[in-house]
DNA sequence: CATTTTTGTTTAAACGATTAAACAAATAGT
DNA sequence: ACTATTTGTTTAATCGTTTAAACAAAAATG
């Protein structure tokens, strides 16, 4: 019942052993081995279509030319963009990407995690969600290699390419501070990871820089689960009141999403009323009538570092350990440039 | 140097055989096992941080938990929800996802086909690029279980799950027909792909149903790999002529992002000047002033199907061939709408 | 011509699990 | 008390590769 062809079976057909066949058909031994019957080894396999098991390989060489991805949400365009970048340097090395998604929830991470090694990936690239530290010493621990991206733990020593989230807002705040603007609002996720806190810090450091005082409603927080309703409400109290912002900082094209969905409902204009800077870039902006201005991350960079970062660390587990902060760049466009 | 654990370093702890540790840690021969000896085994099985060695157990087992995907191209919002989909049906299965984007290139799907293969996958979820027959009647012949989605070979009988597309190109066509517009274009790939014919043939037929004669010039073909010029230009052949087009229907969310913009920059009004109607619902279009109709694929629907057609052959090979054609959902929005 | 070297190939163990079958000891049945 | 059954565990084969080591025959060397 078409069993599949093994090395056992061209072996058989040809007549010669198992070892002579996989020798033949991994180009080793070259010097030794009869042409005329590699010629013929060869032939039978292509005539027989077989194919290498990889498990069976991969059992005996310890070695799976996998490379497992965790990000937070394959369908958001960010992770997508990156999933995308790592799936094609990961094939420049011939490896292959098996991945999940992990919704920013701990115990979907961790059994992603778990069926990732369990199918002994070579090496994973990781956007962990909060409280996932025990998870990474664990790695640490067990000598996995692996790359953190988007995020890390400052408190654990691990490879990583991340943003230079803090200096990204900053400058995106000092930004809009240089065009004039006082009440500077900003809307960020209500979480521990360490890179947002830093987009806040950013934020914060710039108001202070410019002398600008800081009012503690101005930074509003929003939970991840329920994004869309707070998100509105965030901006709905941010422009609603005594004295309204007159730019809001968006923590992530998530959030920007959501809150510049709003503010075109509400016909409030832009920049006019309210200017707009948000982290990600993200096509979906440049057909609003102000297209946004935003933080672009190095997606290609941080991708393709990671994958190559990680690929040292797996043909060589005493490499040092890397730890890389990108910077992003300031696209401007006239959600923040008045009469663009 | 850090080995992994092995179900015989578990033995040889608890000093019992390998196969009582494996019987124990599966929980197979459940009355025959000694209570105590059972918690022993586990006990230092999680103290020793044991994890199955899933390509071990997969050579033996020849099951391997994985399903293979290939998509166009993950970073695309309709590949990448298509994507998120699967993986979450899929996990519910206790199944892992492995996937590789094609770009639209028989080669790149081709190795990316054998990868998955050669690994073992249980399964493939496949949307096939061009010219792939070869493979497909190579994987029917191998009896390797597999769905096509989004597209399929009307020459070769294989499971698949798809859009109607005929039928849903010729409502969004009637629906233009419905507000008025006597000179609908179609901007649609250049493809031997029968599920873009198929938009095709639906958008025809619609005009011929309705009296309208169609003009071969309002059907303009762009090439996936030089897609933003042909766009541009297809758009502007469309509008800047004698007769010009008053409604344009887009064979995807793609080509509509191009045109959508080319003819914001341009300053065309929608949809006083033109009407727009598209293949695919997307976000971003949500932005623009006038949000565009579109007809909506059930992505949901088609992804777990697809899942669950799939494990259906892999628990059972003689299983029929099925083949599944969804209707769309025309979502009107203000691009079709006037005065809205 | 005896010996060494080279050439071409095979043998056999191993990777880490699963599992049918065998086995030994304890318990039950008559 | 002897056999039959149940309980608890081990033995050993196997999945499909890889690869060091062994081996045999042919060619080269002195």
């Amino acid at each position: 019942m078409n069993k599949k062809v093994s090395l056992k079976d061209i072996a058989a057909a040809v007549g010669v052993s198992t070892a002579l066949v996989s020798y033949v058909l991994n180009n080793k031994k070259e010097g030794r081995i009869n042409k005329v019957v590699a010629e013929k080894i060869r032939t039978t396999a292509l005539a027989m279509n077989y194919r290498t098991n990889q498990i069976a390989r991969s059992l005996k060489t310890n070695k799976t030319y996998t490379i497992g991805l965790i990000l937070a949400d394959i369908s958001n365009p960010f992770s997508a963009a990156l999933a995308r970048i790592i799936e094609d340097a990961a094939d420049k090395y011939n490896y292959t990407v098996i991945f999940g998604s992990s919704d920013e929830n701990p115990e979907k991470y961790r059994k992603i995690l778990d069926a990732l090694v369990n199918r002994q990936a070579d090496g994973l690239i990781l956007s962990p969600p909060e409280h996932a530290e025990p998870q990474i010493t664990d790695l640490l621990q067990q000598q996995i290699p692996f790359v953190l991206i988007d995020r890390y733990f400052p408190g654990v020593e691990t490879n990583y390419i991340v943003l230079d989230n803090y200096k990204a807002a900053f400058e995106a705040t000092q930004h809009l501070v240089n065009y004039g603007h006082k009440r500077i609002g900003m809307i960020n996720y209500a979480s521990s990871l360490f890179h947002l806190a830093e987009r806040s810090r950013g934020y914060l450091a710039a108001l202070t820089r410019n002398k600008i005082i800081f009012r503690s409603d101005y930074l509003q927080q929003v939970n991840a689960t329920t994004i869309k309703e707070e998100t509105e409400k965030a901006v709905h109290s941010l422009l609603y009141r005594k004295e309204p912002a007159d730019a809001l900082l968006f923590g992530s094209n998530v959030i920007a999403m959501h809150a510049v969905k709003y503010i075109n409902e509400k016909k409030i204009s832009v920049p006019k009323d309210v200017a707009l800077v948000c982290f990600d870039e993200t096509d979906a902006f440049d057909l609003f009538y102000a297209p946004l201005t935003c933080i672009r991350q190095p997606i290609k960079e941080m991708g393709q570092l990671a994958v190559k970062m990680l690929l040292e660390n797996i043909d060589d587990n005493s490499v040092k350990i890397k730890q890389v902060s990108l910077d992003g760049e300031l696209i401007i466009r006239p959600s923040t440039i008045p009469g663009a």
